[in-house]
Parts: structure tokens; sequence; C-alpha cells
DNA sequence: ATCGACTAGGGTAATTTGGGGG
DNA sequence: TATGTCCAAATTACCCTAGTCG
């Protein structure tokens, strides 16, 4: 089940069943699917509701959209020794989730990519990759943008860079040297986990 | 921009078995097929269950069905005019690839990670993004290491990027102007895929 | 006669395209 | 600026029924 998202647009709609949004806004107008709309008019959809009517139709359920209690996270920072403590301490806090770690940029999108985290926790210092374009295209990406952003720096929180990844919208930043009973604390909270 | 279809029409079906719709439609009311329908009452199939049911029924599976067979190409460049064409060409070199594309260097990765190519078409000259050390850290990933590299710069040759890359070992190298057709032969060979 | 597949027509569903506003 | 969405009209594809063929 999607961590972050609530609920669907009829883009959102389109690509799981495999029409085009105008199909869904057919769907919609003839009363097939249980929709309300914002203010600015555009339709949405309870997941819930969606799996429903996924289910009530014999349609495949995308997988994203099965429960599933595995959570993943993805811990990227430079500095192997933080790495290693990071892991264990959040590994510690949250028995349940899996944890891979990334020692750059580079291999951090190859791992996000492939791992599918649910949260990545990144360090905005990395050497030879714009920590703060990664979590813009995060975000840009429709595969990605629902992965909870943790931002890391060393940087004083009204630094340009911080000033810029926070305009992005990140879903938590934390400076270094990190507290990570308090890491720990805001992933459990976004990914809704037992925090111990 | 070949995209793998994930659910199939009666029509769809029906080329594929060599019969008309109606007597896919006769075959799913029988119970033969199994379907779901659209809310607004049209047959749809998995691809999966398809392909169980050709193998059932001793049908031949056509080679875009098989998910083992398929070979995909990631083509990366920042120049959407030569990522069109480049697409184009090879799709038409090559037509029973799958092929995607990405104009950057963190979608790149992105990809790589999650769409698995076979092959990746690298223009050296990415905005914001080292491509020598992509190809590096794609030759020292585990996941990756095995995956064609074709990298093209529109330097001479003697260029001392191209130098670093060759030192990396890239399979192929290539100078813009691209030959396409050229690279198709070179890909062709490299995935082992019959070439037109 | 029966069965499985094709044909033809009317009605419906889904896609495509282009434009506009958030 | 770029992306995603909404709408409407035109086009393509599909469903159903009844009838035909072998």
């Amino acid at each position: 089940m999607a961590v972050r998202r609530k609920s669907l647009s009829t883009g959102d709609i389109a690509r799981y069943c495999q029409v085009t949004p105008a199909t869904v806004v057919n769907w919609i107008k003839a009363g097939k699917l249980e929709v309300y709309t914002t203010p600015g008019g555009q339709y949405r959809m309870d997941v819930d509701a969606f799996v429903e009517f996924l289910e009530k139709n014999k349609f495949p359920i995308p997988e994203e959209l099965q429960p599933s209690n595995e959570r993943r996270i993805l811990v990227v920072d430079d500095d192997p020794e933080i790495l290693e403590l990071a892991t264990e301490s959040l590994a510690e806090h949250m028995p349940t989730v899996v944890i891979e770690t990334s020692q750059d940029g580079y291999d951090a999108l190859l791992k996000i990519g492939s791992f599918k985290p649910h949260a990545v926790v990144l360090d905005l210092m990395m050497p030879r990759v714009d920590g703060a374009e990664v979590c813009r295209r995060l975000r840009a990406n429709q595969d990605t943008r629902n992965i909870f952003i943790v931002a890391v720096s060393g940087l004083a929180a009204d630094n340009e860079l911080v000033r810029r990844v926070k305009r992005i919208g990140v879903d938590a930043f934390f400076t270094k040297p990190l507290d990570l009973a308090e890491v720990a604390k805001m992933l459990a909270k976004l990914l809704k986990v037992p925090v111990s």
C-alpha cells in the first residue's frame, strides 16, 4: 500500500487501469467511480475505495496497492562510519523495516530505482552529486514522488542549499551531528511503523 | 516509444490467435479465457494469463510477449531531438527490443535501476552529471556491470574525457554526428538480436 | 443436427486531438 | 515554464445479436 498517497487523481487511476484519463472521467460521470472533487474542480478518489473498485471488477491489483507491511529505507551518506552507525540505530529502533545503504549519489539513484524504498535518508553534501537536484528529481518523477525524503546536512538551517531543499519539499530535515533516535522517530511516524 | 502493454483487449487477442474478435468473445463466454471487464463493459486480459493460456493450448508464443527474451535499451541524451531520432531509428532497426529514454543523468540512473536495461546508449556530455563517472559506477556495481555501454560524445576520440571512458571499458564508442545505422548494428551485435 | 468460427449492423466504449485554466 | 488535468468533438475499437458457412 502506498504510504504517502491517500487519494488518486484521474491520471493515477488511468495508469492503474491501463486506460486514458478521459476514459476515467467517463467512468466518473457515469457514476461508476466514487470520487470527490477538490475546490479547483479536480477529481480525487480514495485509495481504499479504488482498491475496492478494482476487486469488484476483478482488475489485477497493482503491487504497491496490495496490503503489505514491508517498509524499505535507503540511507545515503559518504561517510561509511556514519552509515554504519545510522543503519544499526535505525534497525534497532524499527526492527520491521528493511534498510539498505549507499555511499554516494550515483549508487543512491541506482538503488532507489531498484530497491524502491519508501523513505530515503539523504545526506545533501555528496561528492560530485547535487543533493538538492536529487530531491527535485525524485519529486518530479512519477515513480518516486511518493518516497519520503529525510534530508541531512552538516550545514546550518539557513544555508542556501538547505533553503533550496526545503523549497523543494522534503519531509524532514536534520543537521549533523545526527540525533539518530530522533531520525528514527520521524521515519517511524512517516512510515507508520512501530518504534521501539 | 515501445512500451509494453500489460493488458490485452479482445482485438489484441484475436490478432495474436489469428481469429476474429467475435470468436475471442465466444471463448470468453465459454469460460476459456480468464478476463476482467472495464466499468464500460469491455473485456481485458492480463498478459501473463494470456501467455499461460497460449502455453496450455500449445499456441506459438509471440516474441514480444516473452519477457525472458525481452531486450531493453536505455538511450540517454540531453537533446530531445536527438533522443527522438535515435529512438525511432533504433526501434526500426531492432523491432523486438524495448527502448526507453532519459534526458539527463539523474533520470538515467533511476531508470537503469528500475528498467534494468541490457544496454545503455550514453551521451557523455550530460549537464551536471559526469558521464565517465556513471560508466565507472555501472562497471563497479554488481547489479549493473553486465550492462553494455555504448558511449557517445561530440568530442574527438583523443580527448581526455574520452580516453578516461575508454580506460573504464565501454563496449563501443561513437562520435557525433551519430551514424544511427552503425549504432543499431553495434547494439544488435552486443545484444544478439536480429537487425533489419 | 450440432458445433465452432465468421459476417454484418446498430449501439456503446475508449482513444485521440486540441484548447484552456490552475 | 512545465506538468497534469478538464472538457469537447471526432475517430477508432469494441460488444451484442442474429444469421451464415463448413
